[in-house]
DNA sequence: TAGATTGTTAATCGATTAACAATC
DNA sequence: TAGATTGTTAATCGATTAACAATC
């Protein structure tokens, strides 16, 4: 039935996941492995929803983007649906990371070792300071800023990772754009002005913290 | 003119803020706290939205939930709107919080001073650890974890921050809660059950990695 | 077979964007 | 007055929820 299989080029184009769907899929994963780790082979769309709060007929709908076929009765296979997930996250390789920063921000994101289970390994650190130059934070060396182009390239590092205090922000990150990564986590609260290609992802603590504190002051329930 | 002054009670009953619009106000408080050092006086929609990426309408759009009018031609009035909006996110005190779990995270946590403009004060530590009892991380002592309940209820801490190892979340998540803790800042990757009345927050940065890196993956534009 | 669970289509809901009126 | 900017109402868009069919 040669006629059913897709043409060649149609596997590369994927169609967009929403974003709330690729936001949820980590701790899909999160439960799929203790799952396995317990010995199951099999994982309910109600199990899944149960451990993140949410419907399980939208949890259905996260793995129908998958591709993943489950069974009536039994539930999805593990194994494959987090292979699907890794695979669309980007996490079946380790992706190496360049952190730029090294307060006490920088530090804490080198030192958790368990990256979301692995998949991201920070490789080389930078900071503006003399005095933390030749140090070294679990096994990552300090470096001056003056070598992140000649590093971040020679390493081919995709993922700039910034925790530098706001006023240095988009100068740091210029730097590492013109060094070739493709992405920015961006911890400082700075809107960052990159070219188009740049990908990047803000944390931002005041966010989080607003929807808490308004909650409280209002004493409503939140989600998530 | 009395008949148009709302009653005594209208003024408590405001109506609930979309989550979005919430989390937008740091960032529109940041810009007029800049605009404001600058000297100026007033801000315009444009100028709001370019600071956030966003449609100026939007801005306009939340603006209008607060009910601080602008001007045409001038813009809103910088002091009143910024006035406004902290006390939207019970931001016009000072909140105390109480932090468990003083590893890397938690001590970066505490170290930072200027936690989103001064509205949040760590003033007590937790550790499970004996040795690091009776130390100091800038300026706050880490405590046993004996001591969550008294010391807690009777500062009348109403904020925790959970910085412990996913193991330990939900006993400490607990433990706070038993103190009188209102709401929750959850840095693990834990789904915390609470009473219903308890509000959390989850930070949880495999979220955000997980859109960085699937838009890496997929070279794909994000916004925020 | 009966029943649990997956899978799909339609309805709802909420936020953003578009269009345009009002005002200083 | 003209023009910039605020303010409001309607249209669009996307995600979630509801309803129900399909299947092991």
């Amino acid at each position: 039935m040669w006629y059913n299989s897709p043409p060649m080029n149609e596997v590369e184009r994927q169609e967009p996941l929403p974003l709330p769907t690729i936001r949820r899929y980590p701790a899909y994963l999160r439960l799929i492995r203790e799952r396995m780790a317990a010995g199951e082979d099999e994982v309910s769309s109600a199990a899944l929803a149960a451990a993140l709060g949410i419907d399980p007929v939208l949890a259905r709908k996260d793995i129908a983007m998958m591709g993943v076929p489950g069974r009536p009765r039994w539930g999805y296979p593990a194994r494959e649906l987090a292979d699907a997930m890794q695979r669309a996250l980007g996490w079946d390789n380790t992706t190496d990371a360049a952190l730029v920063g090294c307060g006490s921000l920088g530090h804490a994101l080198v030192g958790y070792g368990g990256f979301a289970e692995q998949h991201l390994s920070i490789v080389v650190a930078f900071d503006a300071d003399p005095k933390l130059h030749g140090q070294t934070i679990h096994g990552v060396k300090v470096r001056p800023m003056s070598e992140v182009g000649r590093l971040v390239r020679r390493m081919r590092i995709h993922l700039g990772i910034l925790t530098v205090p706001d006023a240095a922000a988009q100068a740091c990150a210029a730097a590492l754009v013109a060094a070739g990564v493709k992405g920015l986590w961006n911890f400082t609260s700075v809107q960052l002005s990159v070219p188009d290609d740049i990908i990047v992802q803000n944390v931002d603590l005041a966010q989080s913290l607003a929807v808490l504190s308004h909650a409280i002051a209002n004493r409503q329930r939140v989600k998530a």
